[in-house]
This record gives structure tokens, sequence and C-alpha cells, in this order.
DNA sequence: AGTGCCGGGAT
DNA sequence: ATCCCGGCACT
């Protein structure tokens, strides 16, 4: 399947990509780009400084690394909480939250940035947190000094104080976003679906935020865009399609957890990104399923609705009145998203599910699920359609083999075109305005194998030089398989008659048809002495 | 002997 | 993957 192209282009530019501010946030000020990039937003690196604000007693993180430093964020937008991932100031990705809102990061453990340790790590004066409307207070005379050298040093700290719209929201909530916030960046840096599978379907999700570049989305999030067909989207919008869900969840504990309330939760689901303001609702494909997966250690439910996960944190974790319908969104950080493919699930639970057409590919190769969504085969009107090579090749027809398949039936190498019977069953009716022809191999329903309906010549005429073999046999069928009357048997069945070899098939074959003279119209199975396809048995 | 084609090699 | 052929089974 060829990788699709993305539908837009991001700054390529290392500089660009750090730095160049999200949708809706133009303010300019320094960053503290490792790579020496042009000063850009503030929002960049999202580092205020090597302030510490005192948080409200932390919650336990659901997991923990020892080392980490746990960060306390003040979210503008609460995009963030559901879209960040790990971030640190080090790798010059630390990302922003979109939109009008501003951050500011504050290390309560060992201060760094860049890799060096920072000292000055000021307790606020008042002992509340620290806004950034707040004046910097600093407490002793050298820390101040400290402070300023490293506001000397490193344009970062230029950013302390970032001019935010006043609209934004300081609620009474505002306490308790930091509490969450807090909570998001301690699981995004320890979480162990990142910590332990960035090669995942996460790892793609992080590398297809929308505040990072191309360069980097570029390869991972091609595979997901690979799956997802033809189905427009916009960046954004499309912040994480993985098809693979997240390892310790195996298909089957998704699959019973959500597959129930599929079709309620879709809803909720949307109304999920709504409420948590992301820039553009994700459009989801029909096969992607949002689970939401508690992060809370050793608890790692998986529920298919956020609020049922928030209700879970609460209850659970939270030691919170389950009833309480307020939430005050502290719970978001407890849990990930994970996106599940539905039909890898429906396939996985193929047993219990009717056979359809879109699922005739089995769920070990779940890449091929949207094959289906997709213009199958670029099947011109006049191409005959034959089953693939194998059984196994089988699950590959709509995607690799198909073309290959009908380029050599058009030039008659109908050898490798060849496949098992049967194969019909699978086959989706055709596209509109395409003609689809089964040529040979069909199910015993179908008796009669067809030669292919069109093969060339060595002069490139489309009929067969032979007409009086050939062309009487075309439209109708061949008259050996009407006399062999072959029983309703699956032509798997192994014949009794011989052991391993078949017997020789009755139809008459190149050879007999062309004569040896002709032996360049002889199908090229015949030609390489491999079992006629074009006058099968 | 003629034919069909399996198995395997060469490229 | 494509092409070719030795060799066997069958007619």
């Amino acid at each position: 399947m060829e990788p699709k192209p993305r539908l837009f282009k991001r700054a390529a530019s290392p500089g660009a990509r750090i730095c160049s501010p999200p949708p809706g946030l133009t303010s300019a000020g320094p960053c503290c780009c490792p790579d020496g990039s042009p000063p850009a937003a503030a929002w960049h690196c999202g580092l205020i400084g090597p302030f510490k604000a005192p948080p409200p007693p932390p919650p336990p993180p659901p997991s923990s690394a020892a080392g980490n430093a746990v960060y306390t964020v003040l979210v503008g937008d609460a995009s963030l909480r559901r879209r960040s991932r790990r971030r640190s100031c080090e790798d010059g990705e630390a990302k922003s939250p979109p939109g009008q809102g501003r951050l500011q990061v504050v290390q309560k453990s060992p201060t760094h940035c860049n890799g060096k340790v920072l000292p000055g790590e000021a307790e606020p004066a008042n002992g509340r947190p620290r806004h950034l409307s707040d004046p910097l207070v600093l407490k002793r005379p050298e820390e101040e000094a400290a402070a300023l050298r490293l506001l000397d040093q490193t344009p970062l700290h230029h950013s302390a104080y970032i001019p935010v719209p006043r609209q934004r929201k300081l609620s009474g909530k505002a306490g308790i976003d930091e509490v969450m916030a807090a909570a998001v960046l301690t699981s995004l840096s320890t979480s162990p679906v990142v910590l332990n599978n960035p090669p995942s379907g996460f790892g793609a999700e992080t590398s297809c935020d929308p505040w990072k570049e191309a360069p980097a989305m570029s390869s991972s999030c091609s595979s997901s865009s690979n799956n997802s067909g033809d189905w427009s989207w916009d960046p954004p919008s499309d912040l994480s399609t993985p098809s693979t869900p997240s390892p310790p969840l195996s298909s089957t504990d998704i699959a019973t957890s959500f597959l129930a309330s599929l079709q309620s939760d879709i809803e909720e689901t949307e109304a999920t990104h709504f409420l948590f303001g992301d820039p553009i609702p994700r459009k989801r494909k029909n096969s992607t399923k949002v689970m939401f997966k508690c992060l809370w250690k050793n608890c790692g439910k998986v529920l298919s609705s956020s609020s049922g996960m928030q209700k879970h944190i609460r209850t659970i974790h939270l030691g919170r009145k389950a009833d309480l319908d307020q939430s005050d969104g502290e719970e978001d950080f407890y849990y990930t998203e994970l996106d599940v493919n539905v039909d890898s699930l429906t396939d996985g639970l193929s047993s219990l599910t009717p056979v359809s057409p879109t699922s005739s590919v089995p769920p070990a190769f779940p890449m091929l699920e949207e094959a289906p969504q997709t213009p199958a085969i670029p099947l011109k009107p006049e191409v005959s359609l034959v089953s693939p090579p194998s059984p196994s090749a089988a699950t590959t027809i709509l995607s690799q083999s198909a073309p290959t398949s009908l380029c050599h039936i058009q030039t008659d190498h109908a050898y490798q075109a060849t496949g098992p019977t049967g194969l019909l069953a699978d086959l989706k009716p055709p596209p509109q305005g395409m003609e689809i022809s089964i040529s040979w191999q069909q199910p015993a329903v179908f008796p009669p194998p067809l030669p292919p309906v069109l093969f060339k010549s060595p002069s490139g005429c489309l009929t067969p030089i032979r007409p009086a073999d050939v062309g009487e046999r075309r439209p109708q069928p061949s008259p050996m398989p009407i006399a062999k009357g072959h029983p309703v048997v699956p032509p798997s069945m192994p014949k009794p008659t011989t052991g391993t070899r078949k017997p020789r098939g009755e139809a008459k074959k190149c050879r007999k048809v062309y004569g040896m003279e002709n032996r360049s119209m002889w199908c090229t199975a015949c030609r390489w002495k491999k079992a006629c396809q074009r006058f099968v048995d």
C-alpha cells in the first residue's frame, strides 16, 4: 500500500519545528531552544524559571520514577491535559498549551534545565501558589543574585513573565488545575506507556502532537495515515490514530471493556473532546475507538468513557464521593487515552461476529484493516479479477498483491496470478462502473472455469490467435470441467487418486491448444512447465 | 512418447 | 519475483 502523502506540510527547519507557535498563540518572547533558534515564543519552553511555587499537596503519582522532577503547570488550555505527553526541557520540546493560555512550569525537585542544576529555588513568600502575575520574590540576596546570573546566562529566564490576555480563566479551579497539572506532568514523565513503549502507537501519538513539527511527524504519523485510508483530516484533528493499542492491554481486555458500550460512548467521547477544549475535535475514523486507561499505579483499568474513568479515579483512587457529579478535572490526569482500532478488536472477536467483507483480514494484520475503506483495487473496467496465488495471499488480495496479479493476468502471466478456490465469497462487490470477472478456480458452485477474459497475444492483440479453441471457450464455460462434473467438494480436499501429485487434468492445456509451434502463446505457467493457469481443470 | 506439472535452481 | 528446467507421474 502506498503511503499517502500527508495533507499538510509543516515547517521543516528545526527551529521552526520547535519554536513555531501553535495556532492562535503569537506571543513573542525568548525561548530556551538549545539549538540556538531565534527567539520565538515564550510558550515554547514552558519553563519559566527556576522558581518554585508551593503547589497543593501533590496527589500520589499514578506511577513513579525515582529522580524525575515533578512539575506543576498552570494550564491555560485544557487541551494540554489530554494531549500533552512527557516533555522535558532538555529536549527542547517542552510543549505549551495551545491557545491563549499561559504556561508556567515550576519545579519542585532538583531544578534543572538543559542539564544544568539551577540554584535559587525560592519558596514563595506567602506560601501560596505564585501566579505569573505575581512578582518574583526572592527571599535572600544570594538567591536573587543567582537568579540574575541565570537570567543573564540563558534567554530562557527572560520568559519569566509572560503577558497573557486577562480573559484567561482564573476561576476557583486554578489551584485544582495546578494539582492536575502536577499530576499530568508526573504521569507524563513516568507513565509506563511512555517509558516502556516509545515506538508504539503512543510514541507515534506523541510525535503526532500538533505542536510538534514535521520531521518527527512524517515518519511516525505516516503509519496512522496509511491506515486511515482516504479520509481527510487536518493536522490538529488527527492527534492520534495509532492502530496499535498500548501493549499492556490485550485486545481482549479492551474489547470486553468497550465493545459493549461502543456505540453509546462515541458521543460521549466527542463531547469530552469538546469539553477539554481540543483545538479541533478530533475526527476519528469509525474504526478507531478511544479508550481511557487509568494510570494509577497498579491499576491500569481501562474504561471506554472518560467520565467513567473520572468516576473510577475519583472514587477508587481519590476516595471521593462517587455521586459527586462535579469534577474538578483532577481525574483527567490520572488516565490516558488509548486509541483502539475497532476493526482489530472485532477481528479478534471474529468468531463472535458474522463475517463481513471488510473483516476478511485476519486479526494478525491489523494494518490491513483499513484497506476496505479505500478503493480496494485499481481495477480497470476490462480487467479481470482473479484469485491470489495462494490461500495465504488471500489476506492481501486487497493490498499489494492484487495489482500485480492483475498485471500478470493481462500479460498472460496467469501462473503468478492464480489462487485458491472459494475466494469469491470474500470478494467485495466491484465498485461502480467496474466489471470484475472471476476467471477460474471458482468454487464448485461455479464449476466451469473460464480462461482469462483477456490476455494478450505477442502481437498485442487481445484475442487469441486460435479462436477455435479459446474464442469459443471464453464466452461460455469450458466443456471439460462440465464433463468432469466435479462434485461440490472443497478443492482443498485431497484427491484420493494420488498421494501428493494431483491427477492430470483433463482440460486441454496450452500445449494442446496452441501447439508447440505457438509456444509463445502458452500461458506463462505452461511455458514454465507449471500447472496451466489458462485452462484449469 | 507425449503431456502436465512439481520441485528446485538461476538471475 | 521471474524465468527456466530436470524429472516424475500420468495418459
